[in-house]
DNA sequence: GATTATCGATTACATGCGTAAATGATGTAG
DNA sequence: CTACATCATTTACGCATGTAATCGATAATC
């Protein structure tokens, strides 16, 4: 039951907002990705197969809403990604970054503020 | 030319250590993965060609080393992420993290003490 | 030197994915 | 009511991937 990058782009549009219909999934994606209404079509059943998505009839069409969220699935990914590279932990990806000076000024103010918020121990 | 999921599994082998025979590698595999010398072979023969890997004959049999740069992958794989789920930058996925209680003491530790030696401004 | 063991190289095959066309069902227009 | 338009559902197809087995070459053994 993995996303794929296609159908996580289908996603997206969803979790931007919804419900929608597969006319207006397509249009949303149209800049992103130029596809046939066939192609979205394709996906949003795959999605609703795996459950990430729900139909509710409107007329003669439908209209989708995600089910799977968002911030499940950013999470799963991000996980994913660290546990493979980086033994699990946030730190050492934001060191990897900071040794290649890949941290704008704007990470550095925002990762600031966050630890100082953070609870001391 | 990416590198799939199984493919990344020998890479990480190679990045351990190297240069390595292919029985090597399916010995360092041993735990993580029941893969078959078959498969292993498979993988590595796929990765000459993607030229992430390079082979030196050593009597009857090959020694295989990585091309592709651990670093460069664990870029490539973070900044990719990075950019599909959190605008490009890394602060937003540590202040995710931090909002689902997520920083271990060992990572906040570890946080403060990078952005303590990063340059002001 | 002929047979056997051991490598790598080639071939296999099912599943998932990206991309879409064809088909079928249903609502709309004339 | 019949033809057309519009959805969704089904089918298609090539390529990547996971997982190997088989083939062919070469080295080791008897």
């Amino acid at each position: 039951m993995s996303i794929s990058e296609a159908e996580s782009a289908v996603m997206q549009v969803l979790w931007n907002a919804h419900p929608l219909a597969a006319e207006e999934i397509v249009a949303a994606l149209g800049d992103a990705r130029q596809w046939q209404e066939a192609t979205v079509k394709t996906l949003l059943n795959r999605l609703l197969n795996k459950g990430a998505v729900a139909a509710v009839r409107d007329g003669r069409r439908y209209l989708y809403s995600p089910v799977l969220q968002r911030d499940a699935y950013v999470h799963a990914q991000s996980k994913d990604l660290l546990d493979r590279l980086f033994g699990g932990r946030v730190a050492p990806l934001v060191a990897h970054f900071s040794a290649r000076r890949k941290l704008s000024k704007k990470d550095v103010a925002e990762l600031r503020r966050l630890i100082a918020e953070l609870p001391d121990e």
